[in-house]
DNA sequence: AACTCGTGGAC
DNA sequence: TGTCCAAGAGT
């Protein structure tokens, strides 16, 4: 179809122009394409998660894992530390899993085909796509938050179907495209990039896109209403109150269970509770403590919950407490955590002075008085 | 088929 | 101080 083809040519050619120097975008020098190992990794990493956030995370991930088989090699833990301050921890578990099957099952080769792409753990229709195209230059489609919303607003398609319904259309919409275009690969960087950068939500920035003329949301000037805006989901209250035991350069600290929200992370030691924070006598009874000192509260937004955190200086003269175990300051670096728990660790000022707690980043919240009740 | 899973940037 | 949303996938 002519328009598919008109359309598929003027992202392609606006793409060659103003796409970003992205480090995963980087062809093999002897292949010439790209290679399949950091396109899986940054295809994982790009899940839900801003093109910024990623550039943060990638070398330093590649550098620590750089080929399948060592990524296949190690072990979870460490995985899961590379990928802490990432959110999403179970894609690096999935990740982890699909290294391990690409050694065993697919000697050692990402595979090509979409319907073995898609066997591997983590990669979903999108990510499957996205690799057969990127990597390996075949027509296949993919739909992502930008492709969807590019695609709705090009084709005017206003949204009064079911979520189903609109999700089949765009796909097909998405396959009809990448066939008429002569670099599959970059036609689908491309749909997405424009999403990215200038079809954006709320107002997009029409005046730079390569696809005004054709665009028939615009015509009808209807694009900031496409697509829906999606309504959040509710979060519910949790309560974590954390307990920093601390002695001649340890801390007590503990893992947390292997699913749910920062599953198989470690923390330092946290009463969880749902309906209140803990109060300091259950936080002295729970670990033995002589005394806890109130140090520090925020709150921490999750997709679905507000964690309020409430930090606790534990005092003791007898360790253990019975519960976590007493690490070095300086392995904390090699643990995976989440953010908050590394943030609380990091700004401690008395851990800071042992160094090495490895989180180059502003506290969460100041230490003092006024914290947790 | 809804729910769950992180984090930070842009308004 | 809030809401949306981001190169989604698994259950």
């Amino acid at each position: 179809m002519e328009r598919d083809r008109r359309i598929a040519a003027r992202l392609v050619e606006w793409f060659a122009t103003s796409a970003r120097d992205l480090p995963w975008r980087k062809a093999d020098a002897r292949s010439g394409r790209r290679d399949a190992y950091r396109s899986l990794v940054s295809e994982a990493m790009l899940q839900q998660t801003q093109v910024a956030r990623v550039v943060e995370k990638f070398d330093g991930f590649i550098k620590q894992f750089p080929t399948v088989n060592r990524l296949a090699d190690a072990d979870e833990q460490s995985v899961l530390a590379a990928w802490s301050g990432l959110g999403y921890y179970r894609r690096a578990m999935n990740l982890h899993r699909a290294a391990k099957l690409i050694v065993e099952e697919f000697g050692g080769e990402v595979p090509r085909e979409v319907g073995a792409l898609r066997r591997l753990p983590g990669v979903g229709r999108y990510t499957a796509g996205a690799i057969a195209s990127m990597v390996f230059g075949d027509a296949e489609p993919l739909v992502d938050g930008n492709v969807q919303r590019v695609l709705l607003r090009v084709e005017g398609r206003e949204v009064k179907e079911t979520e189903r319904a609109r999700e089949a259309w765009v796909w097909s919409r998405a396959e009809q495209l990448v066939k008429a275009a002569k670099n599959p690969g970059a036609m689908n960087e491309a749909l997405m990039e424009l999403g990215a950068t200038v079809c954006v939500p709320g107002t997009p920035r029409c005046g730079e896109c390569p696809l005004a003329r054709l665009c028939i949301a615009k015509r009808e000037g209807m694009q900031e209403r496409i697509p829906k805006p999606a309504k959040s989901a509710a979060k519910r209250d949790v309560f974590h109150s954390v307990v920093v035991v601390r002695s001649r350069g340890r801390v007590l600290l503990e893992q947390r269970p292997p699913r749910g929200l920062w599953a198989k992370m470690w923390q330092a030691v946290t009463i969880e509770r749902s309906d209140r924070p803990a109060t300091r006598a259950e936080v002295v009874r729970s670990f033995a403590l002589s005394d806890a000192i109130p140090r520090a509260a925020f709150d921490h937004l999750t997709s679905h919950r507000r964690v309020r955190f409430e930090v606790w200086d534990g005092r003791t003269s007898d360790f253990p407490s019975g519960r976590g175990v007493l690490v070095a300051t300086n392995r904390i670096p090699a643990l995976p955590m989440s953010n908050p728990q590394r943030r609380i660790l990091a700004s401690w000022p008395r851990l800071a002075r042992f160094g090495g707690i490895g989180y180059d980043c502003r506290p969460a919240c100041r230490y003092g008085p006024g914290g947790a009740r």
